[in-house]
DNA sequence: ATATGTCGTATTGTATGACAACTTTTAGCC
DNA sequence: GGCTAAAAGTTGTCATACAATACGACATAT
């Protein structure tokens, strides 16, 4: 009988691009298993027809469900319904947000991953990222000077070297770490209270980094990232902060 | 002075659609804060003309990053930047699963992180959590006589490591680059390929990581752990990684 | 002077046609 | 049957054109 899936094209949302009324239409499609995992839609042409749109829209529509991960395509083969993916991403508790051992293990992991990100901006870096690093060094003495807390141009000055590795993870979680400990240390205090009293060793800290990325010396940018992480946490740590559990036998 | 946002686009990835590079490029263009929050992007004549492609390929760039959330356009206006949400979690575009070169990246990142975690498991580990990482060695053996890949018993031995660090997050993350990792090696398939043929090396890899954290030599369990993630990258690299195919038929 | 309407321009949304790169199927030959 | 080559089908990319919308400039009315 009908063993081709049927395309029963309810009528689409009146709101919105015909691009996100087209993407609605097939995930719901793809959702209400007329399209089974590792199943072929019919080619852009014949949704384009039987939608009574573009290829255009179409293109769009598959590109957006592609990048939620719902389809994959093939040059020359077609657009295929993938898997469910499992897709837990890696996020932090935001109840933890206000806990101070959760900023000291973020940091932590902060630590692992600044020291091989020094090290890589060290090899990689091309001279345009080497001046943008140059220049966030600089903004944070300005938004120093200005009386700013500094935060945003500290974050502003690691987000320059980790894009300096040319690996966009490394930046997207850079990135997403920050967000987290910026939302923890605007709760917990004491950022801005430890790096106004300790700017000199910071600054002194950072400049090492770059000294070092600018050398294109990796072993050294490693070593002074790493440092500088240490430094931060002990600051964090003698800031009035509960110890850490250490190593008990 | 020229206080617009540069638009330095230094060659972008050799891998992957037209599509995959302008939308990683301007993600990075984005998260590096060239354009802020509330920032409009260039119009997509002006990019395409930057980045050298069509139009098409700027709209459908754009459009995912629509769907993840980081632009929003607005017709007759622009696109513009949005406010990066507050729980935006850290996950990687399945898109790029089937991209060889995102493979590669994210074992880099696994090699920043593997080396700290098998210095901090050495520092910390209790006995406990020693035992429980000598099983999991032992399970990689027994899954290998069994005729399993052991990819499985591969990936609980590195989680006994991370949780022997007593902070969380390392566990959650590289739990979080594992499934990244299987899923992506499950469609360029050389995983288990490579993983036989060379298991004794792996073998004798794995042995040494473990020694120094049952040493407590936290300095030699880091540079075991970084050569493992090194010489990983490279088995992946002359790995002769092909598409897979569903097998739909 | 302020408010309002109109217009022109810039920008995104959509449509269309074409070609390239690639895959699958088919036809033909041995 | 098995192999090769042609053909058809599909996605990827490009170029162009027009529609729909937003926004500022300018003129006009109150």
């Amino acid at each position: 009988m009908d063993s081709a899936p049927q395309f029963n094209v309810e009528p689409i949302a009146v709101t919105g691009t015909l691009t996100d009324r087209v993407c609605e239409a097939l995930t719901q499609l793809i959702a209400s298993e007329d399209f089974g995992a590792g199943a072929r839609l019919p080619s852009e042409q014949q949704m384009a027809g039987r939608f009574g749109v573009s290829r255009t829209v179409i293109r769009e529509a598959v590109s957006r469900l592609k990048s939620e991960g719902l389809v994959e395509s093939r040059q020359g083969s077609g657009v295929f319904v993938r898997e469910r993916n499992i897709d837990t991403p890696f996020r932090i508790d935001p109840a933890l947000m206000d806990c101070r051992q959760s900023v000291l293990q973020v940091i932590e992991l902060r630590q692992a991953l600044e020291g091989e990100i020094a090290a890589l901006a060290a090899t990689r870096r091309t001279p345009a990222q080497m001046t943008a690093i140059r220049d966030a060094l600089a903004g944070i003495a300005e938004a120093e000077a200005a009386g700013d807390d500094g935060v945003d141009a500290d974050i502003a000055f690691h987000r320059s070297i980790a894009a300096a590795t040319d690996n966009p993870h490394f930046l997207a979680l850079t990135e997403f770490l920050f967000t987290f400990l910026t939302h923890a240390t605007r709760i917990t205090r004491g950022y801005e209270a430890t790096k106004r009293t300790l700017s000199l060793q910071v600054k002194d800290e950072h400049q090492h980094i770059v000294d070092a990325i600018a050398a294109n010396d990796a072993e050294a940018a490693r070593a002074a990232a790493r440092q500088h992480m240490k430094c931060a946490m002990q600051r964090l740590g003698s800031a009035n902060l509960k110890k850490l559990r250490q190593p008990s036998a």
